[in-house]
DNA sequence: CGCAGCTTTGAGAATCCTCAACTATTGTGG
DNA sequence: CCACAATAGTTGAGGATTCTCAAAGCTGCG
């Protein structure tokens, strides 16, 4: 499926949008670019006069801090564009990060700044996007500012499991999950030895097992209740597992 | 001033926009509401069919989480709208409170969704203005993340300052900031005890002082280096000290 | 004055971090 | 297919940060 495409559906996943600024969207010229994992896609500092949007793999929004350690603050899937933020400004704040191998797909400002003046239904779908994407953000703020590990973690992966599903990948109970615990913690606001100790800790609980790049959920409830997870801040119209 | 005209010069803080808009926002009708401290202005799961700005005072979106406890994702002043989220999804998951006494101003989301079909640079402010709020949240993620206590709050009093400074109240170096400990601790990602240790510590350092709802800067380059703030993240397209 | 809410201080405990060593897995070239 | 290197994950011990609980001071207001 073209990246368009995709991105597309993840849109509708969260608004309507007419025929006309469909087609106007999928015409969008746009460019390739294979990354390596650990690839910066963008530095900060950098001009930035496309956004990327994820084709394959899995990429990261992170700072940098004058220690030299970086915390991820926010990561985006197949289908997600991972900086819309450069559109408003274009000097990065920020490190996009390939965490895994990906390929970006570029798409130049100059041609989504045309579309909104032309569709208002794109412009509110993008910003309906933008929204989701703050909401998320929001999540994650009173996750890490009060939550413990444990319950991040979970989080994290009910979270997860519910965007990759989204994005066509697996099951709640079973998708692939390729991040090291080191990047695990950069997300969660912990370190990778704390990570490995929760992750075995919801393994012997009976609850999930890690298993070469994948995660196989066996209690999602307890999962769920652990991470008192509600997917409504995620602000999808309907259940993506009713999309195939 | 009235609401709107405040809202307005935030906007244009980040955006530049038509008079033909400006007529149109400025003339949108509004209703008034006044709360007092600790009012829930819009309560998780109520449905939602106007938007928030605040006119004057302090005003909060947290989460509940199942123990009861509360964490604060964000905090708006005067000028700010407070929850665009609710234009793209009219049930809030979100509770909205006020931190201190405050005038809010309702502003209907289907005059806002008019406005932004007939006025392409308006939705355009608005999206950015949204993708500043995001990045705030982002901001935020990092800090929770990794930064110690004492980062994180001399981040919040510095940003604070900025922002307060934006609304023209007070300067970077001296600005009302009537927030107790425990609001701030519910911000912050710590607890008041804890709070209050940190504060004593930045005085004694000679860094800033508290005084009776307000804070006094001392040393603003210290505050700013424990920090690591800059001020980039908050997308004001030029310094605030600058408007009159 | 007295009450209520806020702040401060102390002491002990929980969570999580750091450092370090060890094991397991993955990838590469021969 | 093996040997080796590189990366990732696990485990232990000690320590730093922060939390919880509790009590005492402070401040503002009726």
């Amino acid at each position: 499926m073209h990246p368009l495409e995709r991105f597309l559906e993840r849109l509708q996943l969260r608004s309507e949008i007419s025929s006309r600024s469909r087609k106007a969207l999928l015409s969008v010229e746009v460019s390739f670019e294979t990354c390596p994992a650990r690839w910066d896609i963008v530095r900060a500092g950098q001009k930035v006069e496309s956004a990327c949007l994820v084709a394959t793999g899995l990429v990261g929004r992170a700072e940098q801090f004058a220690d030299g350690t970086r915390r991820t603050a926010a990561y985006y899937v197949a289908g997600d564009m991972c900086d819309l933020h450069s559109v408003a400004i274009s000097v990065a704040g920020w490190y996009i990060a390939a965490l895994t191998d990906c390929e970006i797909c570029k798409v130049p400002h100059k041609y989504l700044l045309t579309l909104f003046e032309r569709f208002p239904d794109l412009s509110i779908a993008f910003w309906r996007d933008t929204i989701a994407d703050a909401s998320v953000s929001a999540k994650w703020v009173t996750l890490l500012s009060g939550a413990p590990a444990r319950q991040r973690l979970a989080h994290l992966l009910c979270e997860y499991g519910v965007r990759v599903q989204a994005a066509g990948m697996g099951t709640l109970n079973s998708f692939p999950f390729p991040l090291t615990q080191a990047q695990i913690a950069e997300i969660i606001g912990t370190t990778s030895v704390h990570v490995s100790r929760v992750m075995k800790q919801l393994s012997l609980d009976g609850i999930l097992h890690q298993r070469r790049g994948a995660i196989e959920v066996e209690d999602l409830a307890s999962l769920e209740r652990v991470a008192e997870f509600d997917r409504q801040y995620l602000l999808f119209r309907r259940d993506p597992s009713q999309l195939e």
